[in-house]
Order: C-alpha cells, then structure tokens, then sequence
DNA sequence: TATTGTTATACTCTATAACTATA
DNA sequence: TATAGTTATAGAGTATAACAATA
C-alpha cells in the first residue's frame, strides 16, 4: 500500500487530549457519510437492488405520494417514476390511486417488499456492530450530539 | 404538509432520560448520512459540479493514482476516467505521469481546482453551523463516538 | 389556475468485459 | 504474468421541459 488516505488538516496526536476542529469533524462526517452508504448499498445488492432503490424501499414504512418520495430522496419527481417502475416490475411496490385524490398516487410494499427492507436493515445492522456495544449512556450522548448537528426536522418543528 | 417523515421504530418521547436503541441509532445515522450529502451536494452545485465530481475533487488535497481514487471513491476504475475527463476538460485537475511507474497516472488538481475545493469546503462549513456551536467537550466526544462506530482505518491499522 | 404524475431528452454515474502499455 | 488505465457497452440515476389528468 504505497498510497494511504491519511486524514486531512491535523487531527490531534494519538492519545492527546485536544479536541477536534470544527473542520475536522466535518472531515470526519464525510468519512462517516461514506462509510455508512458503503454499508448500505451492500445490505441492498445483496438482494439486488440499488442504492436508490434501497433508499426508496426504505421510505415505505407507510404508503407515500411519489411526490413526497420525490422530496425525501432530494430528487425531481420525474426519477421516481423509473424507481418505482423498476421496483414494481420486481413486484417489491404497488401504486394505488388515492380515493380522495385522483392525481395522488399511493406507493406501497408488497410483502416481498416488507420482506426486503426487513432484510436490508438487519443486514445493514449487523454491519453496524459497534451500535450494539455502546452502553446506553453512549447512545444518549451520540443521538444527542447526531441530533445537535442535523436537526431532525420532525422533532424540531 | 398531510404527509410528514415521522422517525422510524420508537423513539424516546421529549425530555425523556431514555436512551436510543442501536436501531434507532442506525435510523439517525440514514438521516445524517442523507443531510450530509444533501448539504455537500448543494455545495458542489453551486461550482457547477456534480456531487462525484465534488467528492472527487476533495480526494485530490495530495495528487492520487486514478486506481486510489477508484478504491477511495468505492467505484470501479473505468468510472474514475470519466469524472476525471470532464474535470480535466474544465481544467480543475491534470493528468500526470508517475515518472517511477510509467503505467501510472497521478491525478493533480490546478490552481482552479485548489480554489474550488477550498469554496466547496467554505461552503459546507457555512452550511454546518451546528459544529461551530460544540463547545471543545463536545467536539471531542462526537470526534471518539464517531470513530467508534465507524473505525478510521488511517487511524486505526 | 395549480398540482400530480408521466414522458422525452440529454447527461452523468455505474459495473462488466476486452483491450493497451507498462512492470 | 500481473497491474494501471482506457474503451465499449448497457443499465441506472439525474434535471429540464412539455404534457395529461385531476383538483
């Protein structure tokens, strides 16, 4: 390995007690970032699916608008018709006409699809591993501090 | 807004002293994985890049071999040739070759290149204020819990 | 008129396989 | 033989603009 990814700026020396800079962290974010969609995307092609059509499934704990799914994917609205295309012809969703709105169109999992994202998350979760040995207190403290950072939009307003 | 992403599993109610499960914990992870990169794909766009490009370009702080870049990047190699052309073509990076192995090519980032990287990297800051409010305790609990759960391996092996 | 979803288009990203050139 | 990089190909994701159906 002649070539390593060491991290940028100058973190602070093994065992030293100073404190990450604020754009350390973000540094250390990316990784995290990254880390987790690699962890992700292998949880979902282990069943063939991808990353997006993971993400998609993911979303579909209850019946969505491809509109709504279109603004939690942070994506135009005309990428999910192709999503949901793809994902229907592998019988994983249906799309159901809302009763109260004709335009609306409901999307929904099959219990394939329920199948699926079970298997996407626990395959992901014991990838994840290290979750499981924090003790409570660590887990208060990291939630808090992930919530800190990213405000959750339906927990702050 | 009828349709709100309400947090999966069962989190803990308001000012509740309980802690998150691992579950929970991998949810908040998907949430801040997604507003990172909702965050620093916006920052890229904003130079006219894609979020690849931009991820790119901030794995050039050093010059790299496009087969690093491909393992860093987690993308096949024949991916690298194309983000690295259109970056090329907009002059943001250059090829050069390795003089000690001819089969080599390091890719370099131009003076534009350094400048774009440094606004990407401005303008993702400026989009985290929240990192800029953690007091120094808390910097460095966020910096252990993330490395914790996603291990460095620059700094671990 | 405004909104939901689709289609058409063009571009980017992606993996696979076959190739060139270097080692 | 093995490795670094490219090319060709096909499929998937992406935004934009124009459109039909519904509100």
């Amino acid at each position: 390995m002649s070539d390593t990814p060491e991290s940028p700026g100058t973190p602070a020396p093994p065992g030293s007690p100073e404190s990450p800079s604020p754009a350390d962290l973000m540094d250390q974010l990316a990784r995290v970032a990254a880390a987790y969609y690699r962890h992700f995307a292998a949880a979902a092609t282990v069943h063939g699916l991808t990353l997006m059509q993971g993400k998609m499934l993911s979303l579909l704990r209850r019946p969505r608008p491809m509109r709504t799914l279109a603004d939690l994917l942070g994506c135009d609205a005309s990428n999910v018709t192709g999503i949901v295309d793809r994902l229907e012809a592998r019988d994983l969703v249906r799309r159901e006409t809302d009763p109260a709105d004709r335009r609306i169109k409901n999307v929904v999992l099959t219990e394939d699809g329920e199948r699926t994202v079970r298997a996407i998350r626990s395959g992901l979760m014991s990838d994840l591993t290290a979750l499981e040995r924090l003790d409570a207190g660590d887990r208060r403290a990291f939630g808090a501090l992930l919530d800190r950072v990213f405000p959750d939009p339906a927990t702050t307003g």
